[in-house]
RNA sequence: GCCGGAAUGGCGGAAUGGUAGACGCACACGACUCAAAAUCGUGCGCCCAUUGCGGGCGUGUGGGUUCAAGUCCCACUUCCGGCACCA
C-alpha cells in the first residue's frame, strides 16, 4: 500500500473529534498537567508556516504526558478584542463580531488540520459576553482596591488610531499597531496601579527558576527599578525645586538645575521669569513634538529661566535653572540637579548654555568639594543626605498602566458616573458601597463633582456591548460609544446597584456609562484560568477548580516579555490578593518561541510575500512531515529559515517508516535483532528525555538514527510498536493508522508510553579511543566496564599504538574506563 | 550607552571537560531503468599524500587553566534581540 497521509490524516482528525479523544475532566486522582499555548488574536492575515510552531510543541508535550498517565489540560481560545481585529474589520467594512467569527472559523481549521489535540469543549473567546463578563468582574477588584483609577497624566496620544495607548504599546517611538506617530499629551484616562506592585514583580522573579533568563531580565529593565534620594533646591522666587538623583554624591557639582517643560513647576516657575514668552514657545514646541522626534533629538535644547535662580545646598552658589524637554515630567520629579562632569546628558546641555563642568571625583574620592575633599563616594553620600534633608527614594520607569482606548471593541468598562457629592454618599451606604475604593474616583466637571460608582457582578449584563450603527474612532476622549444615548444614559438604583435605562424606582439617579473601552490585554490577563473552568456563571473560575489546575505548568510562545507576560503576572498578584488565588505567579515554567524566518533569513512578512501557508506544505508532504520539519528545524527558541529542500527530509523519513511498517507486519519475526532491540529502547528514553526538556530536534534526529539502524535486521512488531508510540506524539496521523493497521481498536494517542527496558540497553562492548599527547591514534573495541590495568595493557598492545611509541618514553597514562585512553610521551 | 544571547562544514544544526561536525539538506559518483523520477548504495571540514597506510590544520580573535577545551577562566571582535534623554 502507498503512503498516503492525505487520505489517512483527515480521516483521522474527524474520528478524534467523534471519539472525544483529547476531552480533559477535572480533578482526578492521577498527576495532571496544564500545558497552555498562548492564544491567537484571529487577524484577517492567514498564518504562515511560522505561526503552528509552538501550537506543534505544546501539543507534542501534551501527547507525552498522557501517555505518561497524566491528566493534561491543553485548550485553545481567541483574544479577540482590540486593534488588530478592530482595525481589520475597518479594512473589510463590516462588523468587528463577523470580522471575528469568520477568521476564529478559519483558524480553527487550520490548527485542526494540523491534527492538535486540544480540547475543544474549552474553547474560549475574549469577546463573547459569557467571557467578558468576568473579565469586567476582576476589574472591580482592582477597582475596589484602589488601583483602577481615573486620573490627567501625561499619555501616549495616537491620532491615526484616535485613542491612547500604554507605554507597551509603543515600539520604537511608534504605535506597535500600524507604526503611527504618538504624542505626548496630559489627558484623563483609565489608569491601573502597576507600579504599587512593580517590587512584588521584579522581586518574585526570583520564584521563575523555569523561565528564561533573557525574559526576567527584560522585565527587570523594563521594570526599571532604581534607588536614589530625593531633596529641594531653593530658588530666588521662592518655589523650592524637588529633584531626583540616584548619585547624591555628585551634589558639589551640579551647576544648574533642569526642569521638564510640561511640569506644574515649570508653570509657575514662568510666572516669575523674566523671559516668559520665551519659555512659553518652548514649551510650545516640545509638545508638539512625536515621542519618536523626542527619542530621535541628539542636540539639547532648552531655554535658560531668565530672572530666577536656584540655591545648590551644599555650595550655596546660585546656579541657573534651565527648561528642557531631556527631562520627563513622567519620571521622578520631573526636575533634575544637573552635574555635566558626571552625567553625559548634563554635559550636553551644559555645553550649550556654557555653564560650568565641575569635576568632583576622581578614584572614587571626593575633589574641588570644599569640607568633602578627601572623602569617598560612600561617605559623601551619608554626609551630603543628611546635610540636604533627602529622603529615600525607590523609583520605577515602569509607569502605571493606561487602561482605557477611545475605542469601539473592547470590554465596556462596568462604571457609570454619577454627579454630586449627596448622590455619591447615597450610594455608598446601598450595596455598591462594598465595592468602593476608600478614596472616590472622581474628576470635576463644568464645576460638578462626577463620581465613578462600580456596577455590581449580578447586574454586568447590563453592561455588554451594544450594536452600534457607526464604531469608528471619534478622535475624541469619549469612545464611540459616547455617541448612543441608550448607552450613555442609563439611572442608578443606590438601593440596590441595578443599572436601568429608564427610571424605574422613584429614587433611581441620572448616571452615565464610561464610554471608553478596555485594551487588547484586558481578556489576555486572565484567560488561563478560564479554560480550568470555562462553564462557570457566577465566577471567572471555581477557586477547586483553580486549586486543581493551577498554576499552569507550561507556557509556550513568542517574546511577549514587557507587554502581555508583565500585566499576567500584575493580574495574578491582584487576583491573589482578592483571594481567588493562593499562590503567587501564573505560570511555572515559560519556553520561549523562535520564529521561523523566510528562506533568505529575514522576517517574514506579508508585503514581502516571503511566506508559505501551512495548508500548502501539508497539501504537498502531508501534515505529519510538516510537524516533524517545524521541530526538526532547530532549537525550538532559536530562530531558523524555512526550507523547503529541509521539509523533504521528514517527508522522507515518515516514507521509510511506512515501508518498515508493511515488511515488518508482513515478515513477523519472533525476536528483534539484539543491537535494534537495544537502539528501540535507547530511543525510547532519549526522545522522552528530549520531549521534557523541550529539545525537539534532537528527539527527532534520535528517531531518525533508530530508523537507519532498525531498518535492515528483524524486527518483532511488538518492539516496532514501541518504535511507534514515541513517533506518536511528533507524527500522530501515520502511527495512528499504522496503529489500526496492527490490529489495535482503540487510539494510540490513548495508550501509554513504553518503558525502557535497561537490560537491553546495555552495551556488552564499546570503542575506547587511544591518544598519544592528546591525539588520538588508534581505538580498540573492549567489553564494557574492562578494568584500568587490562585497558592499559591492551592499549599499549595495539599496533598503531606500538607503532607511534617505539622510540619514545612514556611518561604517564590517563585512564577513564569506557572513555579514553592518554598515553604521554 | 545599558542589559541579555549567539558565533561550529556549502546550509539547518549535534556534541555530561574525553574520537568535533551526530541527524537532515544540498552536492558528487554508482546500482536499478530504454530513459527520467522515485528508491537504494558510497563519498562528502580544509590542506598535503593518495600505489598502501597516513600526516598537518581546524569550532569568531588573542591569551590562560588542564593529561585533554567547541565546552571552564580572562581580554577582545562581530552579529542578533531587548531597553534607552528614566537623572
Amino acid at each position: 500500500m502507498q503512503f498516503s497521509p492525505e487520505i489517512f490524516e483527515k480521516k483521522w482528525q474527524q474520528k478524534w473529534q467523534e471519539d472525544n479523544v483529547y476531552r480533559t475532566e477535572n480533578f482526578t486522582d492521577t498527576p495532571h498537567c496544564f500545558v497552555l499555548d498562548m492564544f491567537p488574536y484571529p487577524s484577517g492575515s492567514s498564518m504562515h508556516v511560522g505561526h503552528p510552531r509552538g501550537y506543534v510543541a505544546t501539543d507534542i508535550y501534551s501527547r507525552f504526558k498522557r501517555m505518561n498517565g497524566f491528566n493534561v489540560l491543553h485548550p485553545m481560545g481567541w483574544d479577540a478584542f482590540g486593534l488588530p481585529a478592530e482595525e481589520t474589520a475597518i479594512e473589510n467594512k463590516e462588523y468587528p463580531t463577523e470580522t471575528v467569527e469568520r477568521n476564529i472559523k478559519k483558524f480553527k481549521i487550520q490548527l485542526n488540520m494540523l491534527g492538535l489535540g486540544y480540547d475543544w469543549s474549552r474553547e474560549i473567546n475574549t469577546t463573547d459576553p459569557e467571557y467578558y463578563v468576568h473579565t469586567q468582574r476582576i476589574f472591580l477588584e482592582f477597582f475596589k482596591r484602589g488601583l483602577a483609577t481615573n486620573k490627567t497624566i501625561p499619555v501616549n496620544w495616537c491620532e491615526e488610531l484616535g485613542t491612547v495607548l500604554a507605554n507597551e504599546d509603543i515600539v520604537d517611538g511608534k504605535s506597535e499597531r500600524g507604526g503611527h506617530p504618538v504624542f505626548q499629551k496630559p489627558m484623563r484616562q483609565w489608569i491601573l496601579a502597576i507600579t504599587k506592585y512593580a517590587d512584588r514583580l521584579i522581586d518574585d522573579l526570583d520564584l521563575l527558576d523555569q523561565w528564561p533568563e533573557k525574559i526576567k531580565n527584560a522585565q527587570r529593565n523594563w521594570i526599571g527599578r532604581s534607588e536614589g534620594h530625593e531633596f529641594s533646591f531653593s530658588t530666588s522666587a521662592g518655589i523650592p525645586i524637588s529633584i531626583y538623583t540616584t548619585k547624591i554624591e555628585t551634589l558639589p557639582g551640579a551647576t544648574c538645575v533642569v526642569v521638564a517643560p510640561d511640569g506644574e513647576l515649570t508653570e509657575q516657575l514662568l510666572a516669575t521669569s523674566t523671559n516668559a514668552q520665551q519659555i512659553k514657545n518652548y514649551i510650545t514646541q516640545s509638545s508638539q513634538k512625536t515621542t519618536l522626534e523626542r527619542q530621535a533629538v541628539t542636540e539639547k535644547t532648552g531655554v535658560i529661566i531668565e530672572g530666577v535662580t536656584a540655591t545648590n545646598p551644599f555650595t550655596k552658589e546660585q546656579i541657573p535653572i534651565i527648561v528642557s524637554d531631556y527631562v520627563l515630567s513622567s519620571y521622578g520629579t520631573g526636575a533634575i540637579m544637573a552635574v555635566p562632569a558626571h552625567d553625559e546628558r548634563d554635559s550636553e546641555i551644559a555645553k550649550v548654555f556654557n555653564i560650568e563642568s565641575r569635576t568632583v571625583i576622581e578614584h572614587d574620592v571626593l575633589v574641588h568639594a570644599h569640607a568633602l575633599n578627601g572623602k569617598t563616594v560612600e561617605e559623601a553620600r551619608t554626609i551630603l543626605s543628611d546635610m540636604v534633608d533627602a529622603k529615600k527614594q525607590k523609583r520605577y520607569k515602569i509607569r502605571d498602566w493606561v487602561f482605557s482606548r477611545q475605542r469601539f471593541w473592547g470590554e465596556p468598562f462596568p462604571i457609570v458616573w454619577i454627579e454630586g457629592k449627596n448622590n455619591y454618599e447615597l450610594v455608598a451606604q446601598g450595596p455598591v458601597g462594598a465595592w468602593l475604593p476608600k478614596e472616590a474616583v472622581m474628576y470635576i466637571h463644568d464645576g460638578k463633582e462626577q463620581y465613578a460608582v462600580p456596577v455590581l457582578p449580578e447586574f454586568l449584563h447590563t453592561m455588554q456591548l451594544p450594536k452600534v450603527a457607526s464604531y469608528q474612532p471619534t478622535g475624541t476622549l469619549e469612545g464611540p460609544l459616547a455617541g448612543i444615548d441608550t448607552w450613555v444614559n442609563v439611572f442608578l438604583d443606590p438601593t440596590t446597584g441595578a443599572i436601568s435605562q429608564n427610571k424605574e424606582t422613584t429614587h433611581a439617579i441620572p448616571a452615565r456609562r464610561e464610554t471608553n473601552t478596555m485594551p487588547q490585554w484586558a481578556g489576555s490577563s486572565w484567560y488561563w484560568f478560564r479554560y480550568m473552568d470555562t462553564k462557570n456563571k457566577e465566577l471567572p473560575f471555581s477557586k477547586q477548580s483553580v486549586d486543581y489546575w493551577g498554576p499552569v505548568h507550561i507556557y509556550a510562545g513568542a517574546d511577549h516579555a514587557v507587554a502581555h507576560l508583565i500585566y499576567a503576572r500584575f493580574w495574578h498578584k491582584v487576583m491573589q490578593d482578592a483571594g481567588m488565588v493562593d499562590f503567587p505567579e501564573p505560570f511555572t515554567r515559560l519556553e520561549f518561541l523562535g520564529y521561523i524566518l523566510a528562506p533568505d533569513g529575514s522576517k517574514i512578512s506579508k508585503r514581502k510575500g516571503n511566506s508559505r501557508s501551512p495548508e500548502d506544505v501539508i497539501n504537498t508532504v502531508g501534515a505529519d512531515a510538516f510537524r516533524m520539519y517545524e521541530m526538526f528545524i532547530g532549537p525550538f527558541e532559536k530562530s531558523a529559515p524555512w526550507s523547503d529542500d529541509g521539509l523533504v527530509g521528514s517527508r522522507r523519513f515518515l516514507e521509510r517508516v511506512w515501508r518498515l511498517h508493511e515488511s515488518v507486519v508482513e515478515k513477523n519475526v519472533a525476536t528483534t535483532d539484539a543491537h535494534a532491540l537495544s537502539s528501540i529502547h535507547k530511543t525510547i528514553q532519549k526522545v522522552g528525555n528530549d520531549i521534557e526538556t523541550f529539545k525537539f530536534n534532537t528527539a527527532v534526529s534520535s528517531m531518525m538514527i533508530c530508523l537507519n539502524e532498525i531498518q535492515d535486521v528483524d524486527i518483532a512488531v511488538a518492539d516496532f510498536k514501541h518504535f511507534i508510540s514515541i513517533l506518536a506524539p511528533f507524527a500522530p496521523h501515520i502511527t495512528e493508522e499504522m496503529w489500526h493497521v496492527m490490529g489495535h481498536t482503540s487510539s494510540i494517542h490513548l495508550s501509554t508510553w513504553p518503558t525502557v527496558n535497561k537490560s537491553v540497553i546495555r552495551q556488552e562492548s564499546i570503542t575506547v579511543p587511544i591518544q598519544i599527547n592528546g591525539k588520538v591514534r588508534s581505538q580498540i573495541d573492549v567489553p564494557m566496564d574492562m578494568p584500568e590495568k587490562e585497558l592499559e595493557t591492551l592499549a599499549l598492545e595495539d599496533a598503531a599504538i606500538q607503532k607511534h611509541l617505539s622510540g619514545k618514553t612514556t611518561q604517564k597514562i590517563i585512564i577513564v574506563p569506557n572513555r579514553i585512553v592518554n598515553i604521554l610521551v
